[in-house]
DNA sequence: CGAAATCCCATTGACGCCCAATTTTGCCCA
DNA sequence: TGGGCAAAATTGGGCGTCAATGGGATTTCG
């Protein structure tokens, strides 16, 4: 399959790193990604890792329109103060910097999580709390609808 | 890589210097700049940094119009008034000025931004309250788009 | 001359790259 | 169905290099 599924939970090693899981990695080879784009999302507490186009329809999006707006200046932060390129190491294993650590909360866990045409590292705890939350709302939902 | 992305903080040293990120020193050297043109940004609480080639490109702007016009008064007063040339230091720092300190409200402490072909100086929490409110304003968009 | 800006050097710490040990997984065969 | 194996994946750590940091020492300029 080609794209990233199903969430593993992952320890960060003494020295900051943890091993993509070889799932997400196989994805990542065919799909061709060296270079990792590794942001912080923008909805989410979590880091989101994807492609380097991902980046690039970003730029093109901000592109149209007025360069010295604010809009696209506070793009522009999210985009490029809010992301980074990364690669892993030999054995598959991703540093998990300060700019991740920090924007996500992560400590000596992470949670892998697949969303389909890129993946993201959440702290556990915050994951299964921002699901249950969504399982909630769609109850209430469908509650009110009937 | 060859634009500036990510988000570092240092501290500020006893002499008032901060070292700027190795990264974006290595995308200096590629763009080959030397002389550094720090500028108060027009958007943002922040200091900007790019290349002689951004104050020329700024300057061909003003020229463009009538050189006695307000308009091009007040544009020269920001890029010309606002901005000033620095180099680094021997080991790659930067020397954070008053006119750096007090303009972005830097104390002790400095968040180098990444901005794709320039990056910017930020008082640390300035910068994730920017952050933080345009992820807000983002999901608002989406909510009324719903 | 005094204060600040520069230059220079030493130490510390972080990171990339590599190899070894261990665990897990998939598969074949009894 | 249960082992047993081999391959793959994961994990831990060593080591060299480079970046970051702190602190003199020296020069410059008012």
């Amino acid at each position: 399959m080609n794209r990233f599924l199903s969430q593993v939970t992952k320890k960060v090693d003494a020295k900051g790193r943890v091993s993509v899981p070889s799932t997400f990695r196989t994805v990542l080879t065919r799909l061709d990604i060296q270079d990792l784009y590794v942001f912080q999302d923008f909805v989410f507490p979590a880091i989101s890792i994807a492609g380097p186009e991902v980046l690039e329809r970003f730029e093109r999006h901000i592109d149209q329109g007025d360069p010295f707006s604010p809009d696209a200046n506070k793009m522009s932060l999210l985009i490029h103060g809010g992301g980074v390129f990364m690669k892993l190491d030999g054995e598959g294993r991703l540093v998990v910097s300060d700019f991740i650590r920090d924007f996500a909360g992560i400590t000596d866990q992470v949670t892998f999580v697949g969303r389909g045409d890129y993946f993201q590292l959440w702290e556990p705890s915050a994951l299964t709390r921002m699901q249950d939350e969504t399982r909630r709302e769609r109850m209430e939902q469908s509650v009110r609808s009937t």
